[in-house]
RNA sequence: GUCCCCGUAGCUCAGUUGGAUAGAGCGCGGGACUUCUAAUCCCGGUGUCGCAGGUUCGAAUCCUGCCGGGGACACCA
């Protein structure tokens, strides 16, 4: 597709010169598979853009190019104008359907640090907390795919309120297993529930939440051990079950850890240097040290918001140290992006975490660990209702002048995963509202876990299969929730259906995964078949068939830059498509000698793009289903 | 109140950066397995693309204003 737009742009440029215009600077040139079988395979709209420029019919400009892009495009077999100004090109696919199968990419020595998941450690995950994990798994995966070096991140909010409430109800509550389970974190789903009643009304409750903050805060106390212990255990389990799914982490950061090492410290001694930071002395904010972002009178210079091309949206004054001289959330988050893009001349401790497990940041180290950090680039893969939480951190780091880092964090905001009417009326939410969809509420108990869901989807594919001998259930299953979670656009909000999650049929990770259990099946039918090359022209479905093909280059490379999955599994989904009306209409182990060759050849470029997208994506490409 | 996201078929969602006749899946009705795996395929759609203006050869897509849903704007994380 890039080599047709290179020659169009070739034509337009001869045809410019010998008509003696000048070509408007940014060319309005897009190169598109057509539409419609019968406007050939690509189609360009260069003629509507010179219209204006040359005063003349888009038409007659289309037709005067024909001849030339004929001319100058190698692979185009034919060029059309038609109305009203369109060219269509019709291409020959044979050539590329010898050549090398997949795109490669130069390794780039630049260093991304993907940050997901980070879920608070106090109670089990549901589908909303998994929805991150996926999403940011992918972006790992993809950025890979296409050179870069990738470290990916764990956040552990180890002090937050949220640990602080389980926490007391373990050391407060006598509290029963509502639903018996042996896992910890079900446990502590239905404990946090309850503390979070009590601390809503209770003054007692209140007090005890606010003590083990700071006891947590503190670390030099039996409250910070017993947390720790818990943390632990909770944070494994989620680690296993992040583990079913194929998602895996080079390191841990423990929030406890960016305090121990006294990263804030270093921090706000840049950062107080800068007439953005205030010391508020009087008001509603008096006693804390507040991130002033908005056009405070005597602030000076620019606004730190331009130069970090972001925009201001919010309150402009953000408190990063509370009165009691203890820190806020992204004030810790701030001080965990400068060390993340190595502007701190500090580092933490690290452990490995069992024997092929990630690193964690520790008390006490344990072995050399590898060089983290020290990012070229930051991918946050975190929710849009931290939005603000996110651009304060990159307006603090331009108000510290790191200008290139504030520029180079990419907040990958994504909608957040509610529950269907019908889903949470089954969890026992009152629906009686109408509304179109309900929130998951960890604080309330409300969601599906994702041990849960897991359970649900493979019972669905085990009822579901037609033979026993293949893929295990458990991969499928991950396969199709891994794939629903794909397949919106990240600024979707996905109203989640159980029964919708747990369908195998139609558009779903299953049937990707099935498309590639029949092309290797396929293959192995011709295993032994020689192939030639002999060029041969292509019947219709072969042809869309090897012009999706032909775009999965430009789709992966479009993915990584605009760090957007969900054109990975669209792709996929068409391929899969594609290819399953090729397969019910062409024989291929059957087919006479003439057409037998090109059809192997097809097969075995879809088996391996397949491969490749279905990786990318994190689902297995079984050989057999 | 200010700002952000969303509004497309009964439901859940796409829509290739402004292009030719707006598409999938689910659901519903019908059809196709002695033939490379039927977790499949084929047939069946008259949709105020939330509403009203504007921009131009051309708008679901861009601009403005409304209406409706969600979210953010905490000394929560």
């Amino acid at each position: 597709m890039d080599d047709i737009a290179a020659g169009i742009r070739h034509a337009v440029q001869a045809w410019a010169a010998d008509e003696h215009l000048e070509l408007p600077v940014p060319l309005d040139l897009t190169v598109e598979p057509s539409a419609r079988p019968e406007f050939g395979d690509y189609t360009t709209n260069v003629a509507f853009g010179l219209a204006k420029v040359a005063r003349r019919a888009p038409m007659v400009i289309a037709q005067a190019l024909a001849p030339q892009v004929a001319a100058l495009c190698p692979v185009a077999t034919g060029v059309e104008a038609a109305a009203p100004g369109y060219l269509n090109l019709t291409v020959d696919f044979w050539p590329g359907l010898l050549g090398p199968d997949l795109p490669t990419f130069r390794p780039a020595d630049t260093k991304v640090v993907v940050e997901h998941t980070s879920v608070n450690p106090n109670k089990a995950m549901h589908v909303g907390h998994l929805r991150s994990a996926v999403v940011g798994d992918v972006l790992a995966r993809l950025l890979r795919r296409v050179g870069a070096l990738v470290e990916v991140h764990n956040y552990v909010d180890d002090l937050g309120k949220q640990v602080a409430d389980t926490l007391i109800g373990l050391m407060h509550l006598e509290f029963t297993d509502p639903v018996p389970t042996h896992r910890f974190d079900d446990f502590c789903w239905d404990l946090y529930a309850e503390v979070a009643r009590r601390v809503a009304s209770d003054p007692e409750w209140q007090a005890r939440e606010r003590a083990a903050l700071e006891a947590l805060e503190r670390q030099d106390n039996s409250t910070a051990w017993v947390g720790h212990l818990m943390t632990d255990r909770l944070l494994q389990e989620q680690l296993e079950d992040m583990g079913r799914f194929h998602i895996a982490y080079d390191l841990l950061v423990h929030e406890s850890d960016i305090v121990r090492e006294g990263f804030w410290a270093r921090a706000f001694a840049d950062l107080s240097r800068s007439p953005r930071m205030v010391h508020e002395t009087a008001g509603r904010l008096a006693g804390c040290w507040v991130l002033r972002t908005g056009d405070a009178p005597g602030a000076g210079g620019p606004p730190p918001q331009e130069a970090a091309g972001g925009d201001l949206r919010f309150n402009p004054d953000k408190v990063l140290v509370r009165s009691n001289g203890t820190l806020t959330y992204v004030a810790k988050d701030i001080a965990y992006h400068l060390w993340k893009f190595g502007r701190l001349d500090q580092d933490f401790q690290y452990r490995p975490v069992g024997a092929d497990g990630p690193w964690t940041t520790t008390r006490v180290g344990e072995l050399p660990p590898p060089l983290f950090g020290r990012a070229d680039r930051v991918v946050n893969v975190i929710d849009h209702r931290q939005d603000y939480a996110q651009e304060m951190v990159r307006l603090a780091l331009a108000a510290l002048g790191h200008d290139d880092a504030a520029e180079a964090l990419t907040h990958v905001s994504y909608g957040v995963v509610s529950l269907s009417p019908a889903t949470a009326a089954q969890l026992g939410v009152d629906t009686s509202a109408g509304r179109s969809s309900y929130p998951m509420a960890g604080r309330q108990g409300i969601g599906i876990k994702v041990s849960e869901l897991l359970a649900l989807v493979v019972d669905a594919v085990t009822a579901s299969r037609s033979r026993d001998s293949g893929l295990a259930s458990q991969e499928i299953a991950v396969g199709a929730i891994r794939y629903y979670l794909l397949r919106h656009n990240l600024s979707t909000e996905i109203v989640f259906d159980v029964d919708a999650a747990r369908d195998v049929h139609g558009n779903t990770g299953p049937y990707l995964m099935y498309a590639h259990a029949r092309a290797s099946s396929v293959l192995r039918r011709v295993a032994d078949v020689p192939v030639n090359d002999v060029p041969r022209a292509l019947t219709p479905a072969e042809r869309a068939l090897a012009r999706h093909l032909a775009a999965w280059p430009t789709v992966l490379a479009e993915a990584a830059a605009t760090v957007n999955p969900t054109l990975l599994a669209t792709y996929a989904y068409r391929l899969a498509e594609e290819f399953t009306h090729f397969y019910e209409t062409h024989p291929v182990a059957r087919a006479d000698r003439a057409d037998q060759s090109g059809r192997i050849r097809l097969t075995r470029r879809v088996e391996r793009v397949l491969q490749d997208v279905l990786g990318v994506l994190g689902l297995p490409a079984p050989d057999e289903m």
